[in-house]
DNA sequence: GAAACCAAATCGTCATACTTTTAAGGTGTG
DNA sequence: CACACCTTAAAAGTATGACGATTTGGTTTC
């Protein structure tokens, strides 16, 4: 789900340079500057620009040039920022933000899937739910990443809400950067996982108040650990 | 705020007829075709459709043209797919959508508020509520609501988190959108006020628990309010 | 010193030519 | 008939030159 052609290697370039602070806000791009920078043509400049203004990171003025807004404009909730922050300086600042974001978030996203799954989807979660403790035991970290991801997708979508469903993709990038950094327990904890079976649990036998709670605790517990590395 | 020039005219004509599911999911458009509908050239078509592609409701492929995607990819979160989807036939499912967002995030923020609001945020709370009460009292439901949209607006930014910052403006369209279509109360009613003014209060203090409780129930209120006007 | 004016810089738009990818259909072969 | 291969044409992708529009900043003039 990326942009294709030149257009998209030029952001590639340009997105993480000014996520990263690199480009600070209020920097003056000239198109042709980028052009010769990349070897590109005006096309190509002008697209990927276009694209960047999208997501109000620049803005475009005749007889100025392009210039780099002030973060507090910029559409944080957009995925390629995301993970463009992620990526970069700015790392610390995003997960503590996404992690709020998944505290309020999630908690409610799992009282509503109590309500809303589908049968498919409480058959899902049991069965990741199952995985997870699996995999736990035998220290797969890679395939436990990926279930653990499943599983709070599953309960985001599953939550009926297409908004929530939508913050699947970026609390996977937060559980995927967290094992990748080392931010995480080498042997995922045993109470962890317990507190996802019953978040499982409770949304199959429609326990919306338990599986909010239980998910609260585990990104609480998810929250303070972040908190912890990051000091 | 909004994206310059002819690309910008061409996507206030796209966005919404994609949006409103008038283009439905699925459909091809050409990019000579669209030159010929606008009346603008290659470079214009193909810029506000890129801007399209990076809020990913559209693929553009080589020897097939310009798919709308399904609705399921779309960037949910971006400011002009939520204007777009609230001025259109698909405003009764983003207000939901909105609606439980809201009591996700409404409620934390406060939370953060209590804790980490600066002096000036107190103090424009403060006013505020003061303001609403005043307002409400002369029934001058415009300013009314300019008030409210800031009052919701502060305490995001208060929370000191720049995602649940950056959802201020959306809950002023929520707010704004309520108001145009006579979806609220023709007087605002006293005790949503008393509850504005118990934020306050709670977030002047640094009551976190309480401020976090009166957040919700306004915010639970105005979702009851919305289910009962949309059936 | 202020107002009007002028010139240069830069983006914005258009038109056109060429390239690249790829779906689709046709052709031949087992 | 089925399958693999080749051909073709349709559409987007890229490059470039020309011109228009706008804004800034300096310069002239009163």
């Amino acid at each position: 789900m990326e942009i294709q052609g030149l257009p998209g290697r030029l952001l590639d370039e340009l997105g993480p340079a000014i996520a990263s602070g690199e480009v600070p806000e209020g920097s003056v791009l000239r198109g042709e500057e980028l052009e010769d920078r990349f070897g590109v043509s005006r096309t190509v400049v002008r697209e990927a620009v276009r694209i960047l203004e999208g997501m109000r990171m620049v803005a475009s003025r005749r007889r100025v040039g392009i210039t780099v807004l002030p973060k507090s404009l910029w559409d944080v909730f957009d995925p390629m920022v995301i993970r463009w922050r992620l990526a970069g300086a700015d790392r610390p600042a995003q997960l503590r933000s996404l992690g709020s974001l998944r505290m309020a978030v999630e908690p409610a996203a799992a009282a509503l899937a109590a309500v809303h799954a589908t049968d498919d989807d409480r058959r899902e979660l049991s069965s990741l739910a199952v995985e997870l403790t699996v995999t736990a035991r035998d220290a797969d970290l890679t395939t436990f990443l990926r279930h653990d991801i499943a599983f709070h997708a599953v309960v985001l979508r599953a939550s009926g809400n297409e908004m929530f469903a939508h913050l699947g993709d970026t609390v996977g990038a937060v559980l995927t950067g967290r094992t990748e950094y080392h931010l995480m327990p080498h042997q995922p904890e045993p109470y962890a996982i317990r507190l996802h079976r019953e978040v499982a649990d409770a949304i199959c036998s429609g326990h919306a108040e338990e599986a909010e709670q239980a998910m609260r605790t585990i990104v609480t517990g998810a929250m303070e650990e972040l908190n912890q590395q990051l000091g």
